[in-house]
DNA sequence: ATACCTGTTTCCCG
DNA sequence: CCGGGAAACAGGTA
């Protein structure tokens, strides 16, 4: 599930606990989620502080706590945030949980190829002050675009597209959309993208994060129903602009779906 | 039973 | 040393 928008929206879904105290931390001894840092620390650090804000910077999410106590979470494939009962007693996939008076706040990862990170100082944490410039700045710049791709000449641009330290919180749907909207068949090669190529992908890359944004990152649900994000799911679907069957194969080490009549 | 998967890191190769 | 690609991580679902 967790690409740019979908992290945006997990990440809200924790927006009923901030300003209120964790009362209890419950950890998951058997979770992998925990592999960068002491699980205990976790619990001994955390227990009746206040969670104080959250943010979201591509796939990162970061949140602050009073005396100077920081968590960073990434979902990996499976993982999501949600509020559970004050009640609520611990599933097998639930590898945190913080208990406040009137609910808990649950971070659950079947996979867990999710991550967990715990830092303590009055300054955020290193690896979330060091994150590339996000996709929804300002200050995203074609310069990104045309550095990325003379720097990886020989990959495909769709393995391009998917590297987070160009294009932060771009994941596969994101990437697919991108490409079939900029009509570029997504096998290409970054090093022979020609310049009016380059500026309709700038110019995709910038319109579907927004766009994810404008839809599931503020209600959870999906995007408009003219993208192709409807249709890339299984075979035998339509391209949505020429009705042609859309091609689903590897490109780049993931499931990639393309229009062959859109996308040269 | 078998294949597949919205992500990242590590290892191996040229 | 570098870039690119495959494998590995793990469990649910079709």
């Amino acid at each position: 599930m967790p690409e740019l928008a979908e992290v945006a929206y997990s990440c809200s879904l924790w927006d009923p606990g901030l300003g209120k105290r964790i009362n209890q931390v419950i950890t998951n001894p058997t979770s992998r989620v925990f592999r960068d840092n002491n699980r205990d620390s976790f619990e001994q650090n955390l227990k009746g502080v206040i969670l104080s804000s959250s943010f979201t910077h591509g796939k990162q999410m970061l949140f602050s706590f009073s005396g100077n106590h920081w968590i960073g979470i990434h979902l990996g494939m499976t993982g999501n945030l949600a509020i559970e009962s004050k009640e609520y007693s611990p599933k097998k996939h639930d590898a945190l949980l913080f208990r406040q008076s009137s609910q808990t706040l649950a971070f659950r990862d079947p996979r867990q190829f999710g991550r967990l990170r715990l830092h303590l100082g009055k300054k955020s944490p290193d690896w979330w002050n060091d994150l590339p410039t996000s996709m929804l700045a300002e200050s995203f710049h074609s310069k990104i675009l045309t550095h990325a791709l003379g720097r990886h000449a020989r990959r495909p641009i769709k393995a391009l597209l998917l590297d987070q330290r160009y294009f932060p919180g771009m994941g596969n749907w994101m990437a697919d959309e991108v490409l079939w909207r900029a009509k570029i068949n997504p096998s290409n090669l970054s090093g022979g993208i020609k310049k009016t190529d380059k500026k309709r992908l700038f110019k995709q890359i910038k319109f579907v994060a927004h766009g994810a944004i404008k839809s599931v990152g503020k209600h959870g649900g999906d995007p408009p129903k003219s993208w192709l994000f409807h249709s890339r799911w299984k075979d035998g679907l339509k391209c949505p602009k020429t009705k042609n069957p859309l091609i689903r194969e590897q490109i780049g080490g993931r499931t990639t779906c393309w229009c062959p009549f859109v996308q040269k």
